[in-house]
DNA sequence: ATACGATTTAACCACTTAGTTAAACTTCAA
DNA sequence: TTGAAGTTTAACTAAGTGGTTAAATCGTAT
């Protein structure tokens, strides 16, 4: 009945989403946001009275849409490894369905860090009980001893950059050839958990 | 005897640095950065005509800044588990020192790839040798098999995204604890070495 | 038919920005 | 002393920006 309602509404979204993404927050015009949406600067306003709203909006979609996947498998009761695997093969696949998420967030994080200061404390995220899980298996000799830190930023840094660097990748890499770069994304799953299991996990002495 | 003359445009230089660094070609304002430097806005254009000179002026400043040690590493004949310990410690001890760089570099290369394209073809910079000798160091069953863009990837991501998502790291991992922070970047590059090496390198068999 | 919300049109405001200009002042070397 | 480069001041422009407003139009459910 009133999916003639949201409509437009989700134009908007959607055109925001894409103007924002790919121009920043200051870099954005709403006249660009309306014009990509077909309708005009006076209705846009209509529905989001300012350009901060309407880039809120957009802003904790992006990460409300990205945290539940990972939160669940980070929090299931799986063992350190496969857990590693599970997020590693979640979080790509999340990046190739979204590719230009990381550059959007690096660009914001750097202007200013604020917004997703309020959103990480609005989620109640806190990285503490995954840092003590790993240090547990690394205690019980699963995996090699080191701050779980390092490791988490090890993990992390290899599934996003690539995605947040992604115009060098293209550019000087792959020389603008996007079938080689989407294959290349397709093949960082397996190449980073067989990566970081080979750097990780301790082989048993057949002694 | 000159030393003053240059002292003025060098004082532009150092403020617009710090300027562009944090608020991006978009965000940073010629006023602002004629405040940073102690003068007024018609002496800064007396000196670099435009915004776009000036910032074209910074941004190759830092590149040229940061390029030749790393070329030179990569370029050198040593074998292929050290010459990756050298590029480690070399980028890691760049980064420490000027760790806004990242954050600077990808805010413009996701805002107008362009001008880092530039600089890229001006420097003749060409990764194509880089993968061909990785390759054949996996061909000679030094280290294990995987596309070299992999591992290149994997290394740089390591060393570069923990500055890049510096905000983040300060926030969330460590609570705005900076001597925390410190210490966990000067700690980054043995950890990412170990970490490499163990995933890459094949022990031989004592059979 | 009418009444209401959605939408358009087009003009407008207040403000900010990069960049210009012209005049005056300072410094300092020839 | 003169003159030229460096520097300041202050006003200005031209072009944007986000946002507002009022009137007209359109569609549709009552």
């Amino acid at each position: 009945m009133e999916t003639k309602k949201d409509s437009t509404e989700a134009k908007i979204l959607e055109a925001a989403k894409n103007v924002f993404v790919s121009k920043g927050m200051e870099g954005a015009r709403m006249q660009e946001i309306a014009d990509e949406a077909g309708i005009n600067k006076a209705l846009l306003h209509y529905y989001f009275r300012s350009k901060e709203r309407l880039f809120e909006a957009i802003f904790s979609e992006i990460f409300k849409f990205a945290f539940p996947k990972l939160s669940r498998i980070i929090l299931s009761d799986a063992g350190i490894v496969s857990k590693i695997e599970e997020f590693v093969d979640a979080y790509i696949d999340i990046l190739i369905k979204h590719p230009f998420i990381p550059g959007f967030v690096m660009k914001e994080l750097n202007r200013d860090p604020s917004g997703l200061f309020k959103l990480v404390i609005k989620f109640g995220l806190d990285p503490q009980p995954v840092f003590s899980y790993i240090q547990e298996a690394m205690d019980r000799g699963e995996i090699v001893q080191m701050k779980p830190q390092h490791l988490v930023a090890n993990v992390v840094s290899m599934c996003i950059f690539p995605f947040a660097a992604r115009p060098v990748l293209s550019f000087v890499v792959f020389k603008d050839d996007q079938k080689a770069l989407e294959a290349f994304y397709a093949e960082r799953a397996d190449v980073i958990k067989q990566f970081v299991i080979k750097a990780i996990v301790i082989k048993k002495q057949s002694r």
